[in-house]
DNA sequence: CTGAAAGCGCTTACAG
DNA sequence: CTGAAAGCGCTTACAG
């Protein structure tokens, strides 16, 4: 375990002198720069972060914070991305899971006094407005990603929720369904997750397009933890679909997992995808081109790419030219969607 | 930022006392403790755990290793169990890709100075004899996962492939099955991964069960480098396995994803599955299911959690009653086995 | 149970 | 371009 000092000593230079050679910081010359590279390589030296850290004031990390576990779709592929980003910039990434309102309450109360952190990238969560207010306050950098609105945030990176739907409803309305509807997820009570973006989305492109009321279904998402598993709340969303009088001819899902479960539970009651009901997607993930699912493609690595480099820039000190970066998703055509009647 | 000092000043007692109080360590009686929380958490005071980890010693940092992007089905997978278990142990989980052998022998080479972390998990990598011998004396404990063979490591945690080999092999022998073969994936030709563990054993099992070389068939995995894409590296070996004389009825293929995508080539050429070709794989993905395959499950999540727990204990100076955990995969039974000639 | 003091290993003005 | 020195904010024997 060499230290610095030690570095220093073989090297036959001051501690300063190491210390502005292995970072690359500050004027040394090439010839010392060179040398004490060798001995520090030689001495298998890395720098220690707390000691650094410590001294500089800067810590060189950045927390990502989920409220669901990593493993999903979305947020492994935003992980991936900001870490790519990140990881070239020199900072360690620190994945961060709240899984409830209370520990969500926690972090954001001791976020203040907090010096464990140069910047922050939130995923998918709605804040509240004591939250915006902490937010503003810091002196760190905070991102939003996926979020659902910008308040508080320095930056955020955002699909463009309006415009999809619009993609949505144009298709369904080009292929002649004059009966469509929006299916929102099972709700997690405890974060005020932002279905209602997505479907208000939908219903006002459906309004635009021409969509009277009456051929205007939504499916509100029921609060998650009525149900006892995924399985369950599809199947009641399944049966409130198949019993809704004046049944749509094709639905928008407000995600592609959603989506592909409720194909599923609708083919095993005898309902044809697409013929009885055109369904689309939205997320264009892993499972998504097996089950042949028409849907909105949107590229989490490259948000979590985009989140990170905001931070990076940010935590440097630059200004953003586009703080809030809106991206558009891309309609992909499958097969669970087809003109009306054929 | 209120320091620690200020919150010794505000509730009146010593800094000692407060580090004390608030580490819950060392004896302080609970009335003081109380008091110095109340404090701390009026001012959103946050221990610096740069400077804690100065004057400790202690990083609370674990890293975990990975050759390939965190969004894997194994990777996000391992990391949400490693994070569940390490966050709750108050250890930040600082995840690290290192793609090629060179960024890896970088890796290694500093690992003997580096003093920024006090555990490691390292995912799905072979090591080097020269690697080995670097974590045997590292002070830090190393735990594999999904590791190629115990050497170097405090402790592992993998699955059992010979015993998963024994199941494919004695279900397709079962199924009347005559002529079976072994498909590996593309070799990543950075590292020495071990497909070659896994189509051993399953060559070993099935000379067990009494099948002769004639009846074996062993498709290897070419480097992956020669090709331009999945796809590709898909099309050539669905190639291989078509134009072998003497054809297999059944195949046992390294992962889910490849057996998969071997389906779809399968089945585009007119070759049916499992009429013609049953097939087995390996993980039990988000897929696979879908997918209706057959294949043998094994559970990344727990894994990670298996290992994290693990580094844990090592961490604590414990010993490990059972250092090196070896899990048995289960048999799925789907649709893409089946009796020959049914 | 509590406090005074040394020290962890760096960085960074400051001076030259 | 280089060095001496102060200081970052904690923890932990040591003493009482």
């Amino acid at each position: 375990m060499a230290s610095l000092k030690e570095v220093a000593e073989q090297a036959g230079v001051s501690e300063s002198t190491v210390s502005r050679a292995l970072r690359g910081t500050g004027r040394v010359s090439a010839k010392t720069r060179a040398h004490v590279q060798e001995v520090a390589n030689r001495l298998h030296f890395t720098l220690s972060r707390s000691a650094s850290s410590l001294a500089s004031g800067k810590t060189m990390r950045v927390t990502m914070v989920f409220t669901d576990t990593l493993n999903t779709w979305f947020n492994a592929a935003a992980l991936e991305g900001a870490y790519e980003v990140l990881s070239e910039a020199g900072y360690d990434l620190v994945p961060m899971i709240v899984r409830t309102q209370a520990n969500m309450q926690r972090f954001f109360e001791r976020l203040p006094g907090n010096r464990n952190l140069d910047g922050m990238i939130v995923v998918s969560i709605m804040l509240d407005n004591t939250q915006v207010g902490i937010l503003e306050d810091l002196t760190i950098p905070s991102v939003g990603l996926d979020a659902r609105a910008i308040g508080g945030y320095s930056a955020t990176v955002r699909v463009d929720d309006a415009d999809s739907m619009h993609q949505a409803v144009q298709l369904l309305h080009s292929l002649g369904h004059e009966r469509i509807g929006f299916v929102e997820m099972p709700d997690n009570p405890d974060f005020l997750f932002s279905a209602k973006l997505r479907s208000g989305a939908f219903m006002d492109a459906a309004r635009q397009m021409g969509y009277d009321e009456n051929d205007l279904a939504l499916f509100e998402g029921r609060d998650s933890s009525k149900f006892r598993s995924f399985q369950d709340a599809v199947s009641e969303t399944a049966n409130r679909i198949i019993s809704r009088p004046n049944r749509p001819t094709a639905i928008c899902v407000e995600t592609d997992d959603f989506a592909i479960a409720l194909i599923y539970a609708m083919r095993r009651v005898g309902i044809r995808v697409p013929e009885d009901l055109a369904i689309i997607g939205f997320d264009d993930n892993d499972r998504s081109s097996m089950a042949e699912l028409t849907t909105l493609h949107q590229d989490p690595v490259m948000m979590g790419r985009m989140a990170a480099e905001k931070v990076v820039a940010l935590m440097h000190g630059e200004t953003l030219h586009e703080p809030h970066s809106m991206l558009r998703t891309s309609l992909i055509m499958r097969a669970t969607t087809r003109r009306l009647g054929q």
